[in-house]
DNA sequence: CTATAAGCCCACTCAGGCGC
DNA sequence: GCGCCTGAGTGGGCTTATAG
């Protein structure tokens, strides 16, 4: 990809994890559904704060003095893409231990962001809901990834529960579909929002969706990118598809995002409306759409249904996206 | 108070490096 | 080869802090 040279993907390192991946979380479902009310609960961090400039510096030592670990790396690396990811998430990834994260927070690669109490009571499924935490960058291993590549995701400390909630649930899809792909023997790649933006011909982004997953068919990378959608308005829906429409005429997409492809749109909503909404969009239009939007409902994300099988809104059927 | 999370200590495994 | 050390990752078990 253009935007981190010479940087790999983290799955291009990781598919030996993969496998860790298969079975359901179900820690994540109830993010989803509780409202955020209740308070942090049980003992704070009581970390010691640093300055960006230390940070910056303990970042360097570590990477010149060549000791971060091939896990923290990966960790690090995990977070650098997906910005945001429970503990079992990052296990799935690279079956690091809660134990593990928990010294990388103290060592200031990490931060935690708090999980609220009720949302934690409605596990249900959960393998060890007690252990369930959430991880972002923290002031040290922000720096090691920004030495790495071109944009980190920051802020989320600032960010509200929609939003974290947006992205955790976002690298879930990814994470499934790539779990999947890693099933059937292919090398799934996972890029960030960041590298998957498409600008316009003044530099403003003109398409940003929330990952970019690939996963190489006949030899060459095929890409996808994610739209999740956790509203429930079916206008976005129509919005979006013009969106990809004028970026595609615009052909702009060929140089930033290295394909000759367009990548298909994983559009995954929490609404049916949303869905809805792409049906109609797309059937609406006196053009037939040079873009492919297929769609899944979350709903059947979490269900555990076949991550390959989506519903092709131009063609009005169910495809596989891995063979078809 | 209780429930929950963070902190801390210890012990174990494993891999790599070093000296002999 | 062997023994020894060190660092990383891990897990158990206990203590301490804090919101409700």
């Amino acid at each position: 990809m253009p935007k981190n040279v010479g940087v790999e993907p983290v799955f291009s390192r990781l598919t030996s994890g993969l496998p860790y991946l298969i079975h359901l979380y179900g820690d994540i479902t109830m993010l989803l559904t509780q409202k955020p009310k209740s308070r942090y609960r049980g003992r704070q961090s009581k970390r010691p704060e640093i300055t960006p400039h230390q940070a910056k510096q303990k970042a360097i030592r570590l990477l010149r003095e060549n000791r971060l670990s091939p896990m923290a790396v990966q960790v690090t690396e995990a977070l650098a893409t997906g910005g945001v990811l429970t503990s079992g998430q990052l296990y799935h990834v690279t079956t690091v231990s809660p134990r593990t994260l928990q010294k990388y927070h103290k060592q200031y690669l990490l931060d935690r962001l708090p999980i609220l109490a009720d949302e934690l009571m409605a596990l249900d499924l959960a393998d060890d809901p007690a252990k369930l935490r959430l991880y972002t960058l923290g002031p040290v291993g922000l720096e090691v990834a920004r030495i790495r590549h071109e944009h980190v995701p920051t802020g989320y400390t600032g960010y509200g529960t929609h939003r974290i909630i947006h992205d955790v649930l976002t690298n879930e899809v990814v994470l499934r579909l790539a779990a999947l792909a890693v099933e059937r023997g292919y090398e799934p790649l996972w890029y960030s929002k960041y590298e998957a933006t498409v600008h316009d011909e003044r530099g403003n982004p003109a398409l940003e969706p929330d990952a970019m997953p690939a996963v190489p068919r006949d030899g060459v990378y095929r890409y996808f990118v994610v739209e999740f959608h956790n509203e429930d308005k079916r206008t976005r829906a129509r919005s979006k598809v013009d969106r990809y429409e004028r970026v595609y005429r615009d052909g702009r997409w060929r140089n930033e995002l290295e394909t000759d492809e367009m990548p298909a749109v994983l559009a995954v909503f929490t609404h049916k409306i949303v869905g809805k909404g792409y049906r109609e969009a797309i059937s609406s239009r006196s053009m037939r759409p040079r873009c492919v939007f297929l769609g899944k409902s979350w709903r059947d994300v979490i269900a555990g249904d076949d991550m390959a099988r989506w519903f092709n809104f131009n063609q009005g059927k169910m495809v596989d996206i891995l063979e078809d």
